[in-house]
DNA sequence: GTTATCCCTCCAATATAATGGATTTTTATG
DNA sequence: CATAAAAATCCATTATATTGGAGGGATAAC
């Protein structure tokens, strides 16, 4: 049922990579993940498809996170993509003052996004709620900013970073100046 | 065998969401992933732990990437965190005239960290290859700059942005006048 | 050469993930 | 309220993940 070079045989050679990298036996690691010997050889040699039960055991012994021992790597390639500052997609304005240039790959729109806002004086951007458990960090590299979240609502001065909730309804407005900054959403 | 918050729980709301998020039926997603109506079912009821290989399909399906589904990120709290720009970390120079600030908070590093350095004239940041799978995002925000990853290098104006791999050595120095740029550095 | 230790693989037993079809629950329509 | 359609869950069966212990090299000490 499985393709040529499945999810499967990945796994299993970042497993061993990673186990051998930190020196530990089977036996060694077995005791740290809760995962016996036997299963932690099969998954290393591609004849098992571990549960996520097991393989969060995996990554807490292991001190990785998913992405470390699934994701695919197969760009080995170095050099991935350069955008060029006029090639990058910008939003005018959103009403207002606001030009937004969107920083991050489209690829990976949803999981993590990137943005480079400049604010006329005066000028606010004001967003509906995202998906459940999306938050922001907004980093003011220009000017101050005021950011509000649900009900609370902070002062940001050159060089402050906030992170809050975006799942509700949510602002950023440039105070008395002219503002840059950087926000990036993460799960929007 | 699972405590009371398990991975599983996680996951079961995690894919129920992304579900629903795209409006499709259990049936109309076990068509397109090709795991079965009941196993779903069971997945999104936390009754079942599903293999990576199942696991790999459901990503596929919904287009999104393990962290998406399994990493943790649990705070519904609105305003999590200010960070003053007097106390953001900072490195101040690795040998030469590079002053680097750590936008990301520590609970992220590892998975997603975000740096704003700023070069003098002339001045570079040599890296040693970090884990497997790691790539940066550099965008300019001011001045020009070459990158080497591997054996390719690029040349970047002000507010290009390039993706390129970080699991080989790599460097990023400022050609003629100061610069600042923007880091982001994934799965390091 | 023998003994001992360590590390991994093989094997039988058990727990559980995965499936297809039947059943119930929900949603929509008259 | 009655009915139909769709969607989600339950159930019995099958496939497979997981385990503990037995077996098979390696390497080192004597």
């Amino acid at each position: 049922m499985e393709a040529d070079y499945s999810i499967t045989d990945r796994l299993a050679t970042r497993l061993k990579e990673t186990r051998k990298s930190k020196g530990l036996s089977l036996e060694a690691m077995a005791k740290l993940s809760g995962v016996s010997r036997s299963m932690l050889s099969q998954i290393e040699r591609g004849q098992s498809s571990p549960t996520v039960a097991t393989l969060w055991s995996l990554t807490q012994a292991l001190q990785v996170d998913f992405a470390g021992l699934l994701d695919d790597d197969s760009g080995a390639g170095t050099i991935r993509e350069i955008m060029r500052a006029n090639r990058t997609p910008t939003i005018d304005s959103q009403g207002e003052g606001c030009r937004i240039r969107i920083l991050s790959p489209p690829g990976q729109a949803g999981q993590l996004e990137v943005y480079d806002i400049r604010f006329t004086s005066g000028a606010s951007l004001i967003s509906e709620p995202h998906r459940q458990g999306c938050h922001e960090d907004l980093t003011v590299l220009e000017g101050a900013l005021e950011v509000t979240s649900g009900d609370e609502s902070a002062q940001l001065a050159e060089g402050d970073t906030l992170r809050y909730a975006a799942d509700c309804t949510h602002a950023i407005r440039a105070v008395g100046a002219p503002a840059r900054a950087l926000l990036i959403v993460h799960n929007s």
